[in-house]
RNA sequence: GGGUGGUUAGCUCAGCGGUAGAGCGCCUCGCUUACACCGAGGAUGUCGGGGGUUCGAAACCCUCACCGCCCA
């Protein structure tokens, strides 16, 4: 677009932002130079799933990251935003094994590496939707430093770690409980589980026989087939005597121990629990103390194995009701409970109840490792925003536990440990390998597990990279709160580790979630959800930023609607409108703006609000206040500018001469500037407008302005609120009256010669479409503003009736107004213990009130009856 | 059960010791040469209940009620 051409009259964003988008990666803007003397500013992207696409939290998330950057570019800093993705090792091999079984065909028909092969070819088809989407989002990441976790540079990182971990003794192998989904086959950490409150059973069993016998309570009676045990509390008097004794299993007819462990809770149940040692956590803690056997009764798709008894072959949930029945049938069931609900655990990926399992998996010893990442924060080293979520964090690492990091399946990183014909274990960095003959572990790692590398992986280490010696520790992480413990604490982790005790980064901002507009969460089963790239096509990329940006107060969630897109979008569109306006009048950059004393007190009015808003968003932008940073400068572009700024610069444009070449000087000087710290917000269509009005290259590249101080000038505010109380007050009187609000009327201002605004008479005038009386002129009616009489001309009868009561409303307010003061003031402790300020703000009060209020009753006075 | 956040205008939220605010919605006028995706004017709240601290509380403390989230 060349800068003289006209706007054209309609504001249309879908036409704007492609081609936008497009001359910023073609001008190479967003490229990070390493080299550079700039300062550095770097965030790194939450890598988003290569299997997802854009949804409305990601929008959130970008926006903020862009906002931040793109002003951080403006300011001078060498700003580099690192985009990528992470593989997602469940959500990726489903999607894959999915397509498969469409052709009846499972991942083993393939075998291991034509699998890999095939979701390889899947994600350079199908992988990564979400990139494009960040492009019409308008995100200024650097495509070219573009990551994803399964590169090869990133691989050596997971390796690196690996060896360094393990070296370290921090990674271990052990058999212990995991959560395992029975439908993914694999286990999961305890991150990937999701607890809901479900509706299940909780049925009281008598174990024993004439001898001895003992009722446990259970809400999963299928796995007594596997007890090994029952346990009770040492000081539990009901059972004392049966510590030690052995009691009958039924169904399996097996003698078990009674055992006495603390764990056990007296008062909840029958206060005798089984101990199920190789299918829960407590009870395999419980056997571990007590040498309790671990008998593994399931296969790992979670169907009944090796018992010995009818129920083999059973799914979990099947022979949990049959092995019921048959206890039912022989008399020992005590009581049943149905529906007893409970928190039960299913798989975060695919909602299967998770099965807690005993098996050999590889861990991370977490412990010294979150002391670190708890440190760090308590120490200021970095901070968190905003720091009311800092206890939530610390809860988290300082109560973490050991981290299960292998997986069963065949996507991901495969585990660096390779086993010798004795049992050998060797872990095999990188430009290593491993001796002839040995086998590799077949799992892979967490998906987490490389992600938690991410702020330095990405830099290129564990090379001692340009960009890393640049840009780590990167400057600001953000993201959901929801992701505090698992992402965030695990970079924190990683970072302080590999990076000798320097944290990823210096600051962690969080937002919360994107809700609907009634502040319920999102969900497809709610049917509520927002799909971001609708809401872009209908109302433009840079209204639904802004409804986010505007809404995004720190670390608590936003309520989204439909409507507040669309009223961004009118926002853009008054933008557009009010530069249009600007454009036509001759509005200019290329003057240097006036000095304030050659300048109208309008003028410098808004000159000065200008330099007040910068000023303020600039501190809510370093505060990570994006809500108030945009309200501010909403409010600043239309309001003042706007509506009243523009209003009465009419008036001079009109006149011609100096008046004129100033209001165009103005204009342009604020325009400019408005658009600048609009930009990193609404990108598109401030670049537009800034580009016609400046003839500048780009915005992108443009300077943030400075707020300059000299500039604010209290004065012309006051000023300026004596020419908006008289325009008010007229417009009030003219609405009461029933005058139109285009028609021209004849009238006075007498007293304004005397007054502070007299030089914006007839700026009032034009506003307010109030002619100069000729001979004719009659006053009909007439109202007083402080020290002015406005007298004008209905050429007709007066509504008294109107004026009565809107002056008897006036009336009221000033008189309430004035108890409230004179209350305050009557009361001795008050004048005695209230601080002089504010006794001489109440003192002004009652002043002002005093004087309203002997106004207002003259005017009652006069009007005719 | 343990933490933790919240309850302010019809809706969604700011305000966090000195006269209750915004956006949207609502009512009345108006297509006035930038803009009806607009302009002008207007209405609307015993700031969840009850105690307390203070000259003064929406804000600080205690307590109750009700929502929500995280972890068991």
């Amino acid at each position: 677009m060349a800068a003289d051409e006209q706007l054209p009259t309609h504001f249309s964003p879908a036409d704007l932002e492609a081609p936008l988008y497009q001359s910023w990666l073609d001008r190479g803007y967003f490229t990070a130079d390493a080299s550079s003397q700039k300062r550095p500013f770097c965030i790194v992207i939450p890598p988003p799933n290569v299997t997802g696409s854009l949804h409305i939290g990601h929008a959130l998330d970008h926006t903020l990251q862009d906002t931040l950057t793109r002003r951080r570019r403006m300011q001078g800093f060498e700003a580099l935003w690192l985009p990528g993705m992470d593989h997602a090792g469940i959500a990726t091999q489903n999607v894959v094994e999915k397509q498969l079984a469409q052709q009846k065909k499972s991942r083993h028909d393939l075998g291991r590496e034509e699998f890999v092969k095939k979701v390889w070819e899947w994600k350079s088809e199908s992988g990564g939707a979400i990139l494009g989407q960040m492009k019409r989002l308008g995100d200024s990441v650097d495509w070219s430093r573009e990551r994803f976790t399964m590169d090869e540079g990133l691989s050596r990182a997971v390796l690196t770690i690996f060896k360094r971990l393990y070296e370290k003794e921090l990674i271990y192998r052990a058999e212990r409980i995991i959560n395992w989904c029975t439908r993914c086959l694999t286990a999961l950490s305890d991150i990937e589980v999701e607890h809901s409150d479900d509706a299940g059973e909780f049925v009281q069993v008598r174990y024993g026989d004439e001898n001895l016998n003992i009722t446990v309570a259970t809400t999963r009676p299928e796995t007594m087939l596997g007890d090994g045990a029952v346990a009770v509390h040492p000081d539990d008097d009901r059972y004392k005597h049966m510590i030690g004794k052995e009691v009958l299993l039924p169904l399996v007819n097996r003698m078990i121990p009674i055992i006495a462990d603390e764990l056990v809770e007296p008062d909840f149940g029958t206060g005798a629990v089984k101990v199920t040692a190789a299918h829960d956590p407590n009870d395999f803690e419980m056997g571990r103390r007590h040498n309790v056997p671990m008998i593994v009764i399931m296969n790992e798709h979670g169907i009944m194995e090796g018992t010995g008894t009818e129920f083999d072959g059973m799914d979990r949930f099947v022979a949990r009701k049959a092995v019921v029945e048959r206890l039912r049938e022989m008399g020992r069931i005590v009581s049943e409970k149905r529906p007893y609900v409970h928190a039960v655990g299913h798989c975060s990926r695919c909602d299967t109840t998770v099965e807690p399992r005993l098996s050999m998996q590889w861990f991370v010893k977490v412990a010294p490792l979150a002391k670190a990442a708890g440190d760090a924060v308590r120490n200021g080293l970095v901070k968190i925003e905003p720091e009311e979520l800092a206890p939530r964090y610390f809860e988290w690492v300082d109560n973490m536990h050991d981290w299960c990091i292998s997986r069963q399946l065949w996507w991901g990183h495969r585990i660096p440990v390779w086993y010798g014909p004795n049992d050998e274990v060797r872990v095999v960095g990188p430009d290593e390998s491993a001796p002839e003959g040995w086998v590799q572990d077949p799992d892979v790692l967490d998906t987490w597990f490389s992600s938690a590398l991410w702020p330095f992986s990405t830099l290129g280490w564990p090379d001692n990279t340009e960009d890393l010696k640049k840009f780590y520790p990167t400057s600001v992480l953000v993201t959901g709160y929801d992701i505090l413990f698992f992402w965030v604490a695990r970079m924190m982790i990683f970072g302080l580790f590999a990076m000798d005790g320097k944290p990823p980064f210096h600051t962690i901002a969080l937002h919360g979630l994107v809700r609907d507009k009634h502040g319920k969460k999102m969900s497809k089963s709610r049917g509520n959800t927002i799909d971001p790239l609708e809401f872009m096509d209908k109302y433009g990329s840079d209204a639904l930023r802004f409804s986010l940006a505007r809404g995004a107060n720190p670390g608590t969630d936003q309520a989204l609607a439909e409507e507040w897109v669309a009223g961004s979008r009118n926002f853009a569109t008054k933008l557009w409108n009010a530069s249009r306006f600007a454009l036509l009048n001759g509005a200019t950059t290329s003057r240097s703006l006036p000095e304030s004393k050659e300048l109208s007190q309008i003028d410098n009015w808004i000159i000065s609000r200008l330099h007040q808003t910068i000023k303020e968003t600039d501190d809510f932008f370093e505060r990570f206040e994006f809500a108030k940073a945009c309200e501010v400068i909403y409010h600043f572009a239309w309001d003042d500018f706007c509506d009243w700024y523009l209003e009465l610069a009419k008036s001079s444009i009109n006149q011609g001469g100096t008046q004129a070449e100033h209001a165009q000087a103005v204009i342009g000087h604020v325009l400019d500037n408005l658009l600048r710290i609009l930009h990193p917000v609404m990108p598109f269509i401030t670049e537009a407008l800034w580009r016609r009005l400046t003839g500048g290259e780009s915005l992108v590249i443009a300077q943030w302005p400075e707020a300059l101080e000299d500039r604010i000038d209290e004065k012309s505010n006051a000023a300026m609120e004596e020419v908006k109380t008289v325009i008010t007050e007229v417009r009030r009187f003219r609405n009461d009256q029933g005058v139109k609000s285009s028609s021209h009327i004849p009238g006075r201002f007498i007293g304004i010669d005397q007054s502070a605004i007299s030089p914006f008479e007839q700026a009032i005038r034009s506003v307010l479409k109030i002619t100069v009386p000729d001979s004719s002129f009659s006053a009909s009616g007439s109202i007083l503003v402080g020290e002015i009489t406005c007298e004008f001309d209905l050429s007709g009868t007066v509504d008294v009736a109107a004026e009565r009561t809107r002056l008897q409303k006036d009336l009221a307010t000033a008189e309430k107004d004035r108890e409230t003061a004179r209350v305050k003031l009557d009361n001795g402790d008050f004048m005695a213990k209230a601080p002089e300020k504010v006794v001489a703000t109440i003192k002004a009060r009652l002043a002002e009130t005093d004087q309203e209020i002997a106004r207002i009753t003259d005017q009652l006075s006069k009007l005719p009856r």
